[in-house]
DNA sequence: CTCCTTAATAGTAATAATTATTTTTATTGT
DNA sequence: ACAATAAAAATAATTATTACTATTAAGGAG
């Protein structure tokens, strides 16, 4: 029956993100791996990049849209798994973080602290579906 | 001279971001502000956005490139304010933020922290700079 | 091992997000 | 008011991502 199927070309997809270092754009995972498979296509990076997400066996930084806050102290975020929605969060801004954080030769300046979760409204949905 | 002038536009743009608590993305803004300015648009929004960003009246919350890491333990980056680029930090993950963070009705699962500063190689390039 | 089913691919087209360019408008100093 | 030009509007172009369709190939049944 259905079963999902572990082609080549995702195992080269998912290797090539383990192997990097830097986090690769669905395009650097693309250019590198073409290399070695011509025929790949970018369609492909990117399905198999969201399945394997979906899967748990990788994580996605950032998202496709850019957003803007006008306030400027630090603070911290909550951000919807489920809708996207972005809310502030109370919790109070650790500038001390930054300090731990210095590595190698980086110079550390600031931080975003977001936390993942389900907004209120989403979480209604969810015990709507449940009682039904 | 050139001085800045300070528009009608970037001044209704800056407090609708300002107004708004959902971190607008500049389609959201340009959506809204468009029932009053029908004139407005979508290439003054993204510009003024990003100039407003550039004087330091906004943040700019995540990229508009998705990115992806195949390190599921929890963890914390660090990203490159001039190269972009992204690299894992040495600091220890700590999950009990996340219940330090619940708000509301929120269910917050997980979070990700990332530390905004300058990479090796781009210090480098500044060091240069500074010597010339 | 060969055949069949169908998940997954390649190739391509379409949409969404963002940036660049060009002409017009309007702010500001004189 | 007028000139100089920053900024806007309008539009085109680019980049990022998703959707669609025909073809390929993985994996189980015989």
């Amino acid at each position: 029956m259905g079963e999902r199927r572990f082609s080549r070309q995702r195992e080269r997809i998912y290797q090539a993100v383990r192997a990097s270092q830097v986090h690769p754009t669905a395009q650097m995972v693309y250019e590198e791996l073409r290399a070695q498979m011509p025929r790949l296509s970018l369609g492909t990076v990117y399905r198999n990049l969201h399945l394997l997400a979906e899967e748990g066996l990788l994580v996605e930084l950032d998202g496709p849209v850019a957003r803007f806050d006008a306030q400027l102290r630090p603070h911290t975020h909550l951000r919807c798994m489920r809708c996207g929605c972005v809310a502030d969060a109370e919790m109070a801004y650790d500038g001390g973080l930054d300090i731990q954080a210095a590595r190698d030769g980086w110079q550390v300046e600031s931080h975003s602290l977001i936390f993942n979760g389900i907004c209120p409204a989403c979480g209604k949905e969810s015990e709507h579906l449940k009682g039904a």
